[in-house]
DNA sequence: TATGATTTGTACGTATGTATC
DNA sequence: AGATACATACGTACAAATCAT
């Protein structure tokens, strides 16, 4: 029978969440990987039933065990795809062991005049109209981000079209001309997922998304595509590519 | 009086807490910036107060309130710093626009032999001396992050003494001859904040941090400096510098 | 400086709803 | 259908932090 302090200065369900967290990198539930049942852990520490459940809330927000409501609490271990982020990375090539077959599934897609933030990453006048499309990302045939991405409307105007046509971004831009393009900036920045993010990816309430915040040009350095893309943190780490070549 | 619904299929606290966020976005408590307290919060939807602290604990979750014991539950809008990652970038130079003054405090350090995961990221023998800094990291005058690196400690073995006499890691490493060195690989992740984190940056429980895990090289290619970063995910976003020289 | 009022935090108890097996 | 397990919601009491007097 574990013990826990009272008047500690350590709240109860502080304890007792360090306590479960121990027991398991100890390999104490590693038999079914969950935990016993939050009444069983109330009688082990000798508390209230909801005294367990804020250990455990707090713990699922560490995202060392996930609940599922009438099945238990289980532990939670998976590892982060390795995802490349770089100035000539393409998705549509062979990536050196890292992460495995990709796919997009459009979504949705506007042609709408730009909004101001839009307008100013793109390099178009206030209002010129773009292309949208929203889209959600597998890797590994597994959920990992949703992407919404803005072309300038009248230079890829029917880009949504060719989506389904040419599958891959960079086969679109080929068809209009563009031989190739490069990240000229990114952004990351962490949050906890919103409502749509969480639906699109599945994900549990409090979960954490990784933001990008991207830029891609061609050759004359004129921007072609502006995206925010939202990651499920528990599934991928970026790995950021810096290139090889050295330089002055 | 705002009411809510029962047995609607949507949680008491949910509703709650969409009527707030809504409620904050219409700026009915930008006088003062705070929410009501618990209790008037209570009597305004008509339910419990625990029912009301659910519905804040996940605003608090999301970001959008930051709750303070004593004081009351505060509306948090915060702008992030931008830091800068790239290939080549000096924390000692003077940085366009972005981010202002930076300061480390050295926490701890140690000589001490390399852990296996560190003995392979710098390329040396396993269980060889490595050097291990432990710092807490301001910029602007605002705790941003906690790092711990590692430098062989054959190579750079008075390192942490050096390290008060340079201030800077790029004055300290010409001390040492390396007039050079850059930026070869930055994985980044995001969890929520673990307690050493928390302590060190004063983040709330729950906050979430951004993780970097990098390798500085010298112009040799020979590894020089590996750490682990951990940035407070709602005080900055990373901006990665992918270089404006055009490479083939 | 001290004290009381206010506000959030912890912990208990009880009842009922909902999902899974 | 029944048993089990987690989710929601109510209520009560007291602790801890803050703030005004």
């Amino acid at each position: 029978m574990d013990n826990v302090e009272r008047r500690s200065g350590i709240s109860l369900w502080r304890q007792i969440a360090d306590q479960i967290r121990i027991a398991i990198s100890n390999g104490e539930f590693d038999g079914n990987n969950m935990l016993p049942g939050e009444i069983a852990l109330a009688k082990r520490f000798s508390v209230n039933r909801h005294t367990v459940r804020s250990a455990i809330a707090s713990l699922t927000q560490e995202g060392v065990v996930r609940v599922e409501q009438g099945r238990g609490t289980f532990i939670e271990r998976r590892e982060r795809l390795q995802y490349p982020i770089g100035r000539r990375t393409r998705f549509s090539e062979g990536l050196a062991g890292k992460i495995g077959p990709r796919d997009r599934h459009l979504k949705n897609h506007t042609l709408q005049p730009a909004p101001a933030f839009v307008s100013t990453a793109l390099q178009l006048a206030p209002g010129a109209p773009v292309v949208q499309l929203e889209t959600v990302n597998t890797a590994d045939d597994q959920l990992v981000s949703r992407a919404i991405s803005w072309f300038d409307g009248e230079r890829f105007s029917d880009f949504a079209d060719r989506y389904v046509e040419y599958g891959s971004i960079t086969a679109i831009f080929k068809s209009y001309g563009i031989d190739d393009y490069i990240r000229v900036s990114t952004r990351i920045s962490a949050h906890h997922a919103d409502s749509t993010t969480l639906e699109d990816l599945q994900l549990s309430p409090g979960a954490i998304m990784l933001r990008t915040e991207a830029i891609n040009a061609d050759m004359n350095g004129r921007p072609v595509e502006y995206s925010h893309s939202y990651f499920a943190a528990d599934r991928i780490e970026l790995d950021i590519d810096h290139g090889t070549a050295l330089r002055a």
